[in-house]
DNA sequence: TCAATTAGTCAAAAAAACATGACCAGTCCA
DNA sequence: TGGACTGGTCATGTTTTTTTGACTAATTGA
C-alpha cells in the first residue's frame, strides 16, 4: 500500500540534496571546493561580505552533509583543508549542469 | 568593465539557479509542476502543512523566475493553472539527475 | 618574548523566511 | 439571496538564517 488515500503527498527526492546546496555561501563553497582544497582564512579574505561565522557554518554544515571532509595539515604552517568527498563528487555533475543552463539561459 | 556592479565576485554560476529552487516549497511545487497544471486550492488541500501565505509567495516567485506560468482558465469553473514553462522545462533533465542521485546515495 | 597567522567559538542582534488568521472579490448553483 | 468554491491579500507574529564583534587557543617567525 502506497497511499491509502488520493491525497498524493509523495515528498521530492531532490528536495533533501537541493537542500545540501542552500545558503548563502555553499554554492560558492562547493564551487570552490572543485576546484581545489580549501582553507578558513583564505575563504574568509576572498569571499568578500563573508565573515567567520557564516563560514564556519557552512563549512560545518556541508562537512556533516557528507559533501566536504576536513581534513589536519601537518605541514609548515600546520593548518587545516576542506576537500570534496566521494559523496560530494557526486555532485559534480550536477553542478556541471546547473552551469551549463545558466550559460543557455536567456533571462 | 566587465560589471557595471561588481561588489561581489560571481564565482559559481549554478548560484543563481540553485536558489530559484530553494525554498520550503519550491522543490516540491516544482516536481509536482512536471507531472501536471497546478490549482492553487487543490496544492493546498494536498501539501500538508502548507498555506495560502506561503504557497502564494512561492508560485508568485516561479513564476517571475520563468519557470511557471499562470493561466486563467475560463471554463466551467473558472479557475488558474500554473504549469512549466520552455525555461521550466530545461530544468527537468536536473531535477531527474537529482533523483537518480538521491536513489544511489547510501547517506 | 612579541606579534602575526592559523582556525575557529560564543552571545547577541539584524534580516529573511515562514506561518496564522482575518478578510476580500468574483463565480457558480440552488 | 445566499452559501460554497475559486484564488488570493494583508497585518502580524514566530522561527530560521545570517551577520557582528568580542574572545580563545595553538603555532610560527623574528
Amino acid at each position: 500500500m502506497t497511499s491509502p488515500n488520493e491525497k498524493e503527498n509523495k515528498a521530492c527526492p531532490a528536495e533533501s540534496l537541493l537542500k545540501m546546496l542552500s545558503g548563502k555561501w555553499k554554492p560558492q563553497l562547493f564551487k570552490l571546493a572543485m576546484e581545489g582544497p580549501l582553507r578558513f582564512n583564505s575563504l574568509l579574505r576572498s569571499l568578500e561580505g563573508s565573515n567567520k561565522q557564516s563560514l564556519a557554518t557552512a563549512l560545518k554544515e556541508l562537512e556533516s552533509e557528507g559533501l566536504l571532509e576536513r581534513k589536519i595539515i601537518r605541514l609548515k604552517p600546520l593548518h587545516v583543508e576542506y576537500h570534496l568527498s566521494a559523496k560530494g563528487n557526486l555532485f559534480i555533475p550536477v553542478m556541471q549542469q546547473l552551469e551549463q543552463l545558466s550559460s543557455s539561459t536567456p533571462s
